[in-house]
DNA sequence: CTCATATTGTTGCAAGTGTAACAATATCTT
DNA sequence: AAGATATTGTTACACTTGCAACAATATGAG
């Protein structure tokens, strides 16, 4: 029976690992729709999931986004005063706000979601599909196990 | 020949999956050095590099950690602070500082690394042995593509 | 040896963030 | 129907962050 040695070293911890690859790519991506198209990451995720869904509200931006809902107001009103995005109040529920994107947006949306899927093919040229999807269920099983447990 | 339909999905698109992954597996542990030790993510991050190194000046934690070299200055006075961590200047060089834990210290890193490990532990029994090398090396492969590129 | 340049660690400041409080509205209980 | 409770989206405030500037020191060129 063997007694290991057990000396940590954080470069090989997984939850620092995960991060430093997340941060990498996320920085990478940001590179893109940041400088030129000046969106700031919360704003590139609530137009990805206004663009998505068509016509949904703040809260539910919120939960599809993994996003404060003080971020997402913010988000919300950078992207409204950038002309991306139009609000309407709900007519059955008067607190709720109705966003979906102007044909602006709508075009914007369409130059955006092509260059994240170009982006998309970059990683996967890197991984190969075969192990592209075996990351993609690692992420899903982590993310299963460990969000808000 | 068929016309692919290329309907986008930020739930699907890798970087939003990974940073979801990431935060949820981060915040999962933090909670362990946060409530229980009072750490700060700066902090376990520093802490865990000195320990690991015993005696590091403050920009190889930044390099080590990758983080931002104020970032480190703080997580250092806090550190040091609560009495974890002592500095001394450099003899050979007097702008550099050498960092190491104090005996308390070095006890507290015992611990707190004991517990990483149970957490990594963990982290391998959702995954299973295989999965967790394959997602490893698929992080390393992502992060060297795109880390500073 | 001297002056220009680079590096180390800290700090000022402006921007971004989350928590808690809030007003407006809706729903539930009786 | 009335009052208590919950939900929506915004805002105030305190805290964290990164960039740029900084003082102190070291290194390099001539």
């Amino acid at each position: 029976m063997l007694c290991e040695k057990t000396e940590f070293a954080l470069e090989d911890f997984m939850p620092y690992r995960l991060n430093r690859a997340a941060e990498a790519v996320s920085l990478a991506f940001a590179r893109i729709y940041k400088e030129k198209y000046g969106l700031s990451r919360p704003e590139w995720r609530a137009f990805a999931i206004v663009g998505q869904f068509g016509t949904v509200t703040a809260t539910e931006i919120s939960a599809k986004s993994t996003m404060d809902r003080t971020k997402v107001s913010r988000a919300v009103f950078s992207l409204e005063d950038q002309g991306w995005l139009k609000r309407s109040q709900d007519v059955k529920d008067r607190r709720v706000e109705n966003l979906e994107l102007t044909p602006q947006g709508r075009k914007k949306f369409e130059t955006l979601t092509k260059l994240a899927q170009l982006f998309e093919e970059e990683i996967v040229a890197v991984l190969g599909r075969k192990n592209m999807s075996d990351l993609q269920n690692g992420l899903i099983a982590i993310e299963k196990e460990f969000l808000q447990e």
